[in-house]
DNA sequence: TAGATATATCGAAATATGTCAATATATCCA
DNA sequence: TGGATATATTGACATATTTCGATATATCTA
């Protein structure tokens, strides 16, 4: 992964309204979610009380970003969170920490 | 740590230019510092190809952050990577990883 | 099939970000 | 002390990002 696609997933990372998205598909809470099956776009919209334009906005970026995986099911459009991607990043950060330097 | 602090960091963090920096901050190359005790500012001059000013900007950033500490000594100002705010922002990813998740 | 609902896209506006040249400030050294 | 050097700040500009209303598309259901 160079410099370009890192950016670009942390970038994603790096917005108050994405980490809220992350957060609540990290942890659902069942009695905000429209559907019984998962997490949909439009339960976004109430939760953070943003347009559905800018939601899809958000959702569009996070899934580009490979942060999030999408399935589209019916009507709806379900996330749920890319782990792998996630590993990849903190596998990146953990060389900045205390025992990687020390252990130059 | 807040969703807007978290997102400081990580936006400090999301720009290749930086990303760039911090790479070389952790591992320097001894041939590309202008001083024997230390990465400087000025390194990165010639580093990135980019001004004085571009780099001053950048440098505040990462430092504002807390991704970064710097210490003026004499006319020149020294940087080091801040290993605690990596560590934080890697223990923040890991609620997003297989294993927590699948842990819910 | 027609209306309702979920999502996507477009275009516009406001704000944020990255970059530079010019200039200011601080510090060294001859 | 005065010139040279490292860094910071300011102001300007181009580009990117966030947000929305309007509209398009897809799918369900009555």
């Amino acid at each position: 992964m160079n410099y370009e696609d890192l950016a670009t997933k942390l970038k994603a990372l790096a917005d108050p309204v994405r980490l809220n998205i992350l957060e609540f598909l990290r942890q659902p809470i069942e009695s905000c979610c429209s559907q019984s099956d998962g997490v949909c776009a439009c339960d976004f919209e109430t939760l953070l009380g943003l347009s559905q334009p800018t939601v899809s906005h958000h959702m569009k970026l996070l899934v580009q970003a490979g942060l999030v995986r999408s399935e589209k099911r019916g009507r709806w459009v379900y996330y749920e969170i890319e782990t792998a991607t996630f590993a990849q990043i903190s596998q990146y950060l953990t060389h900045f920490q205390q025992a990687a330097l020390a252990a130059r």
